[in-house]
DNA sequence: TTACAAATCGGAATGATTACGATATGATAT
DNA sequence: ATATCATATCGTAATCATTCCGATTTGTAA
């Protein structure tokens, strides 16, 4: 997912493509990583002269429910970053700097033989450290 | 982990037993799954005349250092259960009960060949869902 | 360009968690 | 048993992330 292709999801559910609106976008679209929304208002502080709670989690729900961003929950405060729209895969999470490293292995098909009785939504699979660039630092 | 074994532990470190903290030990004993913070001050109203955050919120994350309690965050609050010492393994986790059912499969060998330059400090993988009472009910 | 639903604002409310000075209480030595 | 004292708890206020709401503004379609 980037910047455009979310703008042309929003116009095609009828939503409106207001200024705010594109600048989180194109905000995630560069965090190349998971970010929080105070990191999100921080930001748009920086270019906008008043911004509203209201407005940031809003469009952060929007945006979740919509299937544009993905959302985790570490130390108490969700982080959101760019959905990965090509094949499934899971996230190597920097503690630092929030960046991500793809993990392809997915032990769910094997996992499922041992649930059959469960009714499976979803799963979680995360590893969390510091990246190369981070740990020199 | 139970309750014996924990209290053990905390004679051992230098910690007191103090009343609160047996009952602490022994809710999270019998709640076989995860239990949020809001649910033990329920459950200890019931048996004592005050209690106060401080005193649950504390002991929580004492118990979480000391390897008693494990820890997921989950819709934006706290989940606790007992900490399961034997062999490594993960959880489904019922959205609706908490309870949990024991995921062997681990693909972290498996993955730490793709991150060699990474420090991996940590993981988590979580199955949710219904479990097959929760289903029925 | 007008009209109107949708989006945003500003600030108050909520819910989980943390912080803190005052008081109470296990554990140890007597 | 009793005194001592560090540790634990109390009661409540503060903090932090997030949600809510009435009033105002602004894209968008006609």
């Amino acid at each position: 997912m980037n910047t455009s292709k979310a703008i042309e999801l929003l116009k095609k559910k009828g939503y409106k493509t207001t200024g705010k609106r594109k600048d989180i976008l194109t905000f995630f679209d560069d965090a190349d990583g998971y970010r929080t929304a105070k990191e999100l208002i921080q930001h748009l502080e920086t270019i906008h002269d008043g911004i509203s709670f209201d407005t940031i989690y809003r469009n952060l729900h929007l945006y979740h429910e919509m299937g544009i961003l993905e959302l985790t929950e570490l130390n108490g405060e969700k982080h959101f970053r760019m959905s990965c729209t090509h094949h499934h895969h899971h996230h190597f999470i920097c503690k630092d700097c929030g960046k991500t490293k793809d993990i392809d292995v997915c032990p769910m098909d094997e996992v499922k033989k041992t649930l059959v009785n469960y009714s499976i939504e979803d799963h979680k699979f995360e590893i969390y450290g510091l990246c190369p660039a981070c740990q020199t630092a």
